[in-house]
DNA sequence: AACACGACCTGGTAGC
DNA sequence: TGCTACCAGGTCGTGT
């Protein structure tokens, strides 16, 4: 389910478990021996997320990395007894508090790695935060130069900008009113500054919108609240210029796009 | 290097 | 109702 902005939601709320200890680990499924006997008994010292991972420091100089791929969830409820069933993963923390992971499709990965080692392989894996001020535009045409991919597919490569899943990948492009086929070496210099400003917009807008859609308790508690322009909407008009949305395979996944508004 | 494709898994839904 | 087919907000490995 999870792009950046939800995951950064996620986040937010997982940040109540700071200083908490984790007494114990359940794990009903998948269950990884290395995970428990590495986790239980730590300390979580703070959240933090790069791209679409999650980082749960621990003291130890360990890290609970945790990617939710599809279908994971990572949050905290206030009463251990109250795990669902569903739960992968339950690690009851020190004030009977529990942080439950679940992942219906079970392609979510949890692992307890050195922090050291985790940041190296992060950093070779993981590209430019497109919310920090190290994303400007000089910075993606930068990267854009260098890249024959089209457009959708470069949006999507989190080596290059990291977070854009499918939804937002698409929903930037045609704001900046790009093809999704377009290479991205081809893109004037305009254009890039307008994809630029156009994926700070959206994600923006998309992360205050995740942490309403949140904010009540348990894991995704509301619908996905973000205005979508074109993804989903094959076949309806588009609110710019009336054409019908079309949806095309890219990369083995769907691409909404405007044929009107996206050249 | 870029790209296509299958694999990993389960669940929801449209259509017959 | 039940079956089938297809779809899903992600990524990896393999082959061309």
């Amino acid at each position: 389910m999870p792009e950046m902005p939800e995951v950064e939601a996620v986040c937010r709320k997982l940040r109540a478990v700071a200083g908490r200890r984790i007494v114990e680990v359940r794990a009903s499924r998948c269950a990884t021996p290395a995970v428990k006997r590495r986790a239980a008994g730590r300390t979580v010292e703070r959240v933090e997320r790069r791209g679409k991972h999650i980082l749960v420091r621990l003291d130890g100089a360990l890290t609970l990395h945790v990617h939710l791929r599809m279908t994971g969830n990572l949050y905290r409820i206030p009463d251990r007894r109250f795990a669902p069933a569903a739960a992968r993963v339950v690690f009851v923390l020190d004030d009977d508090s529990a942080m439950i992971f679940e992942d219906s499709r079970a392609l979510g990965v949890l692992d307890v790695a050195s922090t050291q080692k985790l940041n190296a392989s992060l950093d070779l894996e993981v590209g430019v935060e497109p919310l920090s001020d190290a994303f400007t535009a000089d910075r993606l045409a930068a990267l854009a130069k260098r890249s024959a991919m089209p457009s959708k597919l470069f949006l999507m490569d989190q080596k290059k900008v990291a977070g854009l899943g499918n939804i937002y990948a698409a929903e930037a492009l045609y704001h900046a009113a790009i093809g999704p086929r377009k290479r991205m070496q081809t893109l004037s210099r305009p254009r890039i500054d307008r994809l630029h400003a156009a994926i700070v917009d959206i994600l923006r807008r998309a992360v205050q919108s995740a942490c309403i859609a949140y904010s009540g308790p348990g894991g995704f508690a509301e619908a996905e609240t973000f205005p979508l322009e074109v993804y989903g909407r094959e076949g309806e008009p588009c609110r710019t210029c009336g054409k019908a949305i079309r949806r095309i395979p890219q990369g083995g996944r769907s691409t909404y796009y405007c044929p009107g508004c996206q050249k």
